[in-house]
DNA sequence: GTCTATACTAAGATAGAC
DNA sequence: GTCTATCTTAGTATAGAC
C-alpha cells in the first residue's frame, strides 16, 4: 500500500513540512507562500516551481496531512472485539496528547472549513470518516457475531462511536473544557461495557 | 437576559450581517474589508468608523454568531427527562437542516479554527459547548432523581451526549456521508433508551 | 533546480471633504 | 456618518540568469 506522499521528491517533502509548520505557527489566514517560504531554506518561486499555484500546493497539502493521519491508525486487530474498541479510542483519544498528534489534528481542524465548499477537500474528509468508521464497523460486527456484544447494529453503533471520538476531539482541541475529554471518554467506555457488550 | 448583540446600532448590524454574507459566499480566506462592503450598501471606510482593524470586526461578528446560535437552543424544559433530551438532540441535529441553521453552523465551523491559538475566540466556544453541556446534563440529572434514568453520572453522560451531536454536526458539515447523521443519531437514542432509562 | 528581481493586484488602514 | 481618494504593505505569480 503505496501512499501518494512516499511519490513526492525531497524538495516536495521539505514543502510539506514547511508548510505544515507555517499553518501551525501562524494559523491560515495568514498562510502564504511567503511565509511557507520562510518556513523553508529556498527562496519563494522555488516553490513555483513544483507547485502551479497557491491552491495546488494546498490540495497536494491535505493529501500529505490525511496521509500522515492516516498512518497514525494502528489497525491492530486482536481477538478481543471489546479490547480492540478500548484501544481504538484510546490511539484517537489518548489521556497526553503528543505534540505531534496535536499539531496534525490541529491542522486537519484548521482545513476542515475547506471542506465546507469546496468538493475536492469535502471527498478527503469523507475518505478520513469512511476509514475510521469502516474499522470500528468490522470491529463491532466481530464482537456481534462473537456474542461477546448485544445484537446491535453495528453501522449505527459504530457511527455513534466514532461521532463521539470526534465531538470530544473537536471541543479538546477548540475548548477550555479539559475535565470534558476525560469525562465524554469515560462514559464511552461505559456504553461499550454495559450497552455493547452482553 | 440582553444579548451584546442587542447593543448593536442599524449599521453595525448591517455589518454583522454583511460579514455573514461574505464568509457564507466566500469563505475564510476571502473574508476581506473590501469584500464584506461588497455585500455592504456602504464604503469601505465606513466600516472603520465602527471598528478599528479586521480584527475587532471579527471578534464581534464571533460574538453575534455565537448569541445567534444560543438563541436557536429551545430550553423548554418538559416534566419527561427522556423526551426532553430527544427534543435536544432533535433541536441541534435535525433531519432536515435548514439553509439558516446550516449557514449558522458553517459559520462557526469556519471559525473555530481560530480558537484553537487565540485564547479570545477559545472562550466563547468554551462558553457555547458549557451552556449545551449544562442543558443536557440538568436534564440527565432530573431523570436520574426521578429514577427515570439509570444511576448514572450526568457529568459524564451529558458530555457523552454533547461530543455526539458535535461530532455528527461537525461530520454533516464537512464529509459527503449523509447515511452517517442518520446512523449516529439512531445509535443516540438507542443509546438514551436502553442504557440511559431504567 | 534554485536564485534575484520585478510586474501586478489587492489588502488594511487613514485623510479629509461633505 | 458616509463618501472618495490615497498611502503602504504584502500577496500571487512570472521572467530570466546561473
Amino acid at each position: 500500500m503505496t501512499k501518494e506522499s512516499d511519490a513526492l521528491c525531497a524538495t516536495e517533502k521539505e514543502i510539506m513540512h514547511a508548510t505544515h509548520r507555517a499553518l501551525v505557527n501562524s494559523g491560515y489566514a495568514a498562510l502564504s507562500i511567503s511565509r511557507i517560504a520562510d518556513e523553508l531554506d529556498k527562496a519563494k518561486s522555488t516553490i513555483y516551481h513544483y507547485y502551479d499555484s497557491k491552491d495546488a500546493l494546498l490540495l497536494q497539502f491535505l493529501r500529505f496531512t490525511v496521509d500522515r493521519f492516516e498512518a497514525t491508525i494502528n489497525t491492530s486487530i486482536g481477538d478481543d472485539p471489546k479490547e480492540d474498541l478500548n484501544h481504538i479510542i484510546r490511539t484517537l483519544l489518548p489521556s497526553q496528547l503528543t505534540e505531534e498528534k496535536r499539531q496534525l489534528y490541529c491542522v486537519l481542524v484548521t482545513l476542515s472549513p475547506q471542506a465546507l465548499e469546496r468538493a475536492i477537500f469535502r471527498e478527503q474528509f469523507t475518505e478520513i470518516d469512511t476509514r475510521l468508521a469502516t474499522i470500528i464497523e468490522k470491529t463491532v460486527r466481530r464482537g456481534v457475531e462473537a456474542d461477546v456484544f448485544r445484537d446491535v447494529d453495528p453501522t449505527h453503533a459504530a457511527e455513534h462511536i466514532l461521532a463521539t471520538i470526534k465531538g470530544t476531539m473537536y471541543g479538546r482541541l477548540t475548548t477550555n473544557r479539559e475535565a470534558a475529554t476525560a469525562a465524554a471518554k469515560a462514559s464511552l467506555f461505559s456504553y461499550i461495557d454495559s450497552h455493547l457488550v452482553s
